[in-house]
DNA sequence: GGAGTTAGTGTTGTCAACACACGAACAGGG
DNA sequence: CCCTGTTCGTGTGTTGACAACACTAACTCC
């Protein structure tokens, strides 16, 4: 899902879009993106990476500017936006239904989607996804959702635990079927130990 | 090896730099890039890409200024680089034995190299460091420089004719020892056929 | 024609990725 | 209380990719 703000100002008042402002004189652009993600949707997050870069001429009508798109990813437990600043709203909307966006936002979700698809190869990345705990099959099914495709569940949990990315826990999710064990993100990375 | 121009201009004027300078109003940044190359050094690339942005609020001592650094690569056979407007002078450098140069170019260089050693693990990027026609020995030692690796000379030709980036052509190149057959670029890729 | 130099080649072992099928544990309903 | 439905969780064999490894071939120059 993308969280999205209703704009309070013109250009495109009240039009969806993506979170976003202008970089203040004594700041660098990775802090201006947490702060403006922070005051618009009150979200802070761990995963912040920048994936491209906008510059075609008349994409903004009021001036010239330059847009350094970053991708964040927010854990499923962490997910309380409150709209703040040039916000009139704030929501979490589905990638394949989303409304008409301001700008040439949705052409950037295009390449976010596509940077994130090309990460998620890694695995790590998903992790940053998952909330504290978590079961494997959880995470097989976000992987899932953002590649697309399938994949083998003795291959994906091999891979998952070979990687030494998380961390078995005591617990147990219950339900009507079997019960699967709880994983969590391993707290640091050992190197040797 | 690094191309670099001499400073025709304040700040840092007579320093060394990297070729670069400002955003036009009716252009995007790769057209930017292409264009400041060219007037600067006369030069025309193929591989251009964009690979990193310098936003700390203080680089520049006359303003704000945010540099988009691309990467560009130019083939071993047309390497005449002839100096333009603010260049007072140009010159290829090797990377391990730079000048002191302009602003914060050296870190950007850094991560310059950083960059085409991840990419030139896919083999590909380096044909645009070839000339026309090229022997696989020499295609590996330009792997070998960039990686700063040695590789095997089987496995490596291997691979690289497993890629099929490249075509046999029927010319050797002679000198006092065997004769190496010479190779090209495939000139486009095939699909299925 | 002999020495020097670089080109070119084939096999083997290891490891990771993949496909495959079944028993286990719990909840809920008859 | 037993039976069924559902999801969890694991062992094995096969295959393809990659790394390690040493020798012969062809030409030039002396």
């Amino acid at each position: 899902m993308v969280l999205l703000i209703k704009r309070g100002g013109e250009p495109f008042m009240g039009s969806w879009a993506l979170p976003g402002g202008f970089l203040n004189p004594e700041e660098d652009l990775d802090g201006c993106a947490r702060r403006e993600l922070s005051e618009e949707t009150g979200l802070e997050v761990e995963y912040l990476k920048q994936f491209a870069i906008f510059s075609a001429p008349h994409r903004d009508p009021r001036e010239r500017v330059i847009s350094v798109a970053y991708l964040a990813l927010v854990p499923a437990d962490r997910v309380n936006p409150t709209a703040g600043s040039d916000a009139a709203d704030v929501s979490w909307r589905y990638v394949d239904d989303l409304p008409d966006l301001a700008f040439d936002h949705a052409q950037i979700i295009q390449e976010a989607t596509a940077a994130l698809r090309r990460e998620a190869e890694g695995l790590a990345i998903l992790l940053n996804l998952m909330p504290q705990r978590f079961t494997l099959s959880r995470l097989q099914m976000a992987f899932e959702a953002i590649c697309g495709a399938s994949a083998d569940k003795r291959n994906f949990r091999a891979r998952i635990l070979a990687s030494g990315l998380v961390e078995a826990t005591e617990e147990m999710e219950r339900g009507s079927h079997r019960p699967a064990q709880l994983y969590e993100r391993r707290p640091k990375v050992r190197t040797g130990d």
